[in-house]
DNA sequence: TGACCAAATTGGTCTGACCGAATTGGTCAG
DNA sequence: CTGACCAATTCGGTCAGACCAATTTGGTCA
């Protein structure tokens, strides 16, 4: 929808933050000077600053007298996540279970906050939404396959509209932020996790939330929501499994030029 | 510790950021050219470029050829929190409330990976950390007060192995940026908080904590966090609350020249 | 009224320059 | 040889003025 309108400073941008992250820059390190960068790239040295400013921003470096020095990714902005999952053919297993992991805890406090200050119509527009997915029964028996698109669609609006009820600001940015560039991410799964949905179970969990909704049961909800996210997060990590199994012929990636020391990507180290 | 070296370029997103955010401009609505703006804070294109590149990464503007416009708030990044905060003398008491849950949940999230994934080492790292907090009789019988300042050290340096731990790196990203946009924000609480820590409820939940830990117990933890992070929030909120009585002299806010429309800052509407 | 076209506006990029602060490297005293 | 010290260099921050392509805008004409 929002036209991107790709600018010279932010193909830098990508072209740097790909640098840092495939670790051809130690921590701390400092980067190459605007007037280098610039004459590297062959542009003027206002489009590579306003590259670094985005990296300044990002956390991903910091820039100021003296020259510019690499950060710790933990020490980065959430906006990197998409970055983090664009390297390679396919998103980091890890990564993607943190990310659904999160998201499910942020949709639970987001439910927990809609059932608790929501008004009646809110909620009662909230089950209006749950709605399709307790009645699956869409054009299954039909011709066709079963339409995965509607049931995914309807889940997102269902989890916008809790979002959105919950009146919790920071919920919303959080989820917004990571879904925005977590489902570009995943678009090359698609074709892997068709036909994986399991809709009963789905459908199970969306009539006990219907039910806790109605009722404003908190404590039924939190369970529901729980058992829910499971099942999310492992129809996803199997069909990222399968995909990984059936592309192995790039093992890791194809852009990526491995020629910096250690890579700046083991997320379980310092600080 | 990391200088700042304060910009032109970051005054002036700061001065946009605040105009965008007390609502002197509509959701949708064409942002001053950069050249309009140049001249009006009689400053360089290129640094009011700067800025205007940084509320666009905010989130908050979205840039392109034929003018700047300006975003919803639920559009931006997490990184507004800090400017959110920091509007008026005292932060949003929903805002706090809403910051304190999120972490608090992730925080659960980031222990129960810990547990699951970490090792012995470090697992008992964590429980060298909870020690000082199972333990407050610091000096609490001394002569002076107990040292609140080191509880809370104490306490953010255990919150800090626990994420370190888990390995989730966006549990780690997400409260680091809470986090540091909070800190400052709540500075001028610390004088209505002093002495409201109750030093007992953090003892018991410490050693069910430690208790937890030990055993690698997920569903103690979980219930431990539950309690012990609604105990932090509630304490926080009291003293917001005292703060925000005591200071009533000025009730909203002191440099923020409410000329505009309707403000943007309604959380509760739309998308 | 509505499609359409030209002028004005706007963001994106570039060239070239200057300043203050930080870095660097060499010098000199201890 | 070590370490403090100082000057030249480098670097980021800012500024001025200019051109291009795309969008807006406003008026014209069918």
């Amino acid at each position: 929808m929002a036209g991107k309108h790709t600018t010279i400073a932010d193909t830098l941008a990508d072209a740097l933050i790909e640098d840092i992250l495939s670790g051809h820059y130690r921590v701390g390190e400092r980067l190459p000077s605007e007037r280098d960068l610039a004459a590297r790239f062959e542009a003027n040295r206002g489009a590579v600053r306003e590259a670094m400013k985005k990296l300044d921003q990002l956390g991903l470096a910091s820039i100021g007298p003296g020259g510019a020095r690499v950060n710790a990714i933990q020490q980065a902005s959430l906006d990197i996540v998409g970055n983090l999952m664009a390297r390679g053919d396919l998103p980091d297993a890890e990564l993607v279970d943190q990310i659904l992991t999160v998201i499910s805890s942020l949709t639970a406090i987001a439910a927990e906050g809609a059932v608790t200050n929501g008004t009646d119509e809110q909620l009662a527009h909230i089950r209006t939404l749950i709605a399709p997915l307790t009645d699956p029964a869409l054009d299954e028996n039909a011709g066709h396959s079963f339409d995965e698109d509607a049931h995914q669609a309807a889940r997102f609006a269902l989890m916008q509209a809790i979002m959105l009820t919950s009146g919790n600001l920071i919920c919303q940015l959080i989820a917004r932020t990571l879904f925005e560039q977590f489902a570009p991410a995943m678009e090359p799964l698609r074709e892997y996790t068709q036909g994986q949905l399991d809709v009963e179970a789905y459908t199970t969990y969306a009539r006990q939330l219907d039910r806790a909704v109605a009722a404003r049961d908190i404590p039924a909800m939190r369970a529901t929501f729980e058992a829910f996210s499971n099942l999310n997060r492992k129809t996803l990590m199997q069909g990222l499994k399968v995909a990984r199994a059936s592309t192995k012929r790039s093992p890791t990636n194809s852009t990526i030029k491995s020629t910096g020391p250690a890579s700046n990507n083991d997320v379980k180290v310092a600080l």
